[in-house]
DNA sequence: AAGCTATATGCGAATAAGCGCATATAGCTA
DNA sequence: TAGCTATATGCGCTTATTCGCATATAGCTT
């Protein structure tokens, strides 16, 4: 029962349903600076929230040098896949945008890998597809 | 995006989940006495939580005197239907005591009506099956 | 080793949620 | 009308949640 609310608890936060649905997206998992950018928080808070939920069981983190990935964990109770899965068929705006740039984002790998941060200055980074890449290397020359 | 918020907090506390999962057992509608002496908490507990589970549009009441009955709401979203329905096949043994108490105290009921209230000096009422009624009645004799 | 960068976290302030007690409200009954 | 009873709610207290800022940690690069 306990586990019950606590699953609850995790979603009842509507950063960490974005999250939720963004990591729908790629099976592989997401790069926290990924997920900066799609939703356009200060990394803070996106670190935070993905503690949350980790804590309760939802994601799963892979950590590939100073890269971290996160993604839905595929061992879930038949209550939350089920919730999640029903949380996945709700179209809305704001899911929407996080899901537009996040694919821009993603776009951007290299190898199928993260290869550039996020912002610090500035609450979120815009994305310019097939440039930030070559802006980032241009700038280290 | 806000609804879907509010619906997992309205489902993140044991007690509002614990009267979802009774509020399926009679689609009639239960009676709020019934409820406390179902869940054993004080009767401002269970108004209260109730009047959240009402607000965020989980369920709705009907008055019959001074007696309300609180039922679940048909007219749910696809989602928190789906949801509800999902919490309703885990199985819990504090489900499984609450809705034995609440059958029992359904069968005291008059013509499907309600006719005993709670103790309010106990939190809870121990309920006599089929003896309840008549010593109510014959108290006031 | 030194510096840079991606991520996590300690901490205080602000906000919200839940509880207990008492009491209000409203409908019944005599 | 008066009193009783079922339900709801105002209020203060305690506890939990979130946020923002700053900083810590850890891995990479040179």
């Amino acid at each position: 029962m306990r586990e019950v609310v606590e699953l609850f608890q995790a979603l009842a936060d509507e950063t960490r349903l974005r999250l939720v649905k963004l990591l729908g997206v790629a099976e592989n998992g997401v790069c926290v600076c990924e997920l900066v950018d799609a939703l356009r928080l200060p990394q803070y808070q996106v670190s935070r929230h993905l503690a949350v939920l980790k804590a309760k069981g939802l994601v799963e983190d892979r950590q590939d040098g100073t890269w971290v990935y996160y993604r839905r964990r595929e061992d879930l109770s038949p209550l939350a896949a089920a919730v999640i899965a029903a949380i996945h068929k709700i179209k809305d705006k704001i899911s929407e945008e996080d899901r537009r740039r996040l694919e821009l984002r993603l776009a951007l790998r290299d190898g199928g890998r993260c290869v550039i941060g996020y912002d610090p200055a500035k609450p979120y980074r815009e994305i310019i597809p097939r440039r930030a890449v070559l802006t980032k290397k241009e700038e280290v020359d």
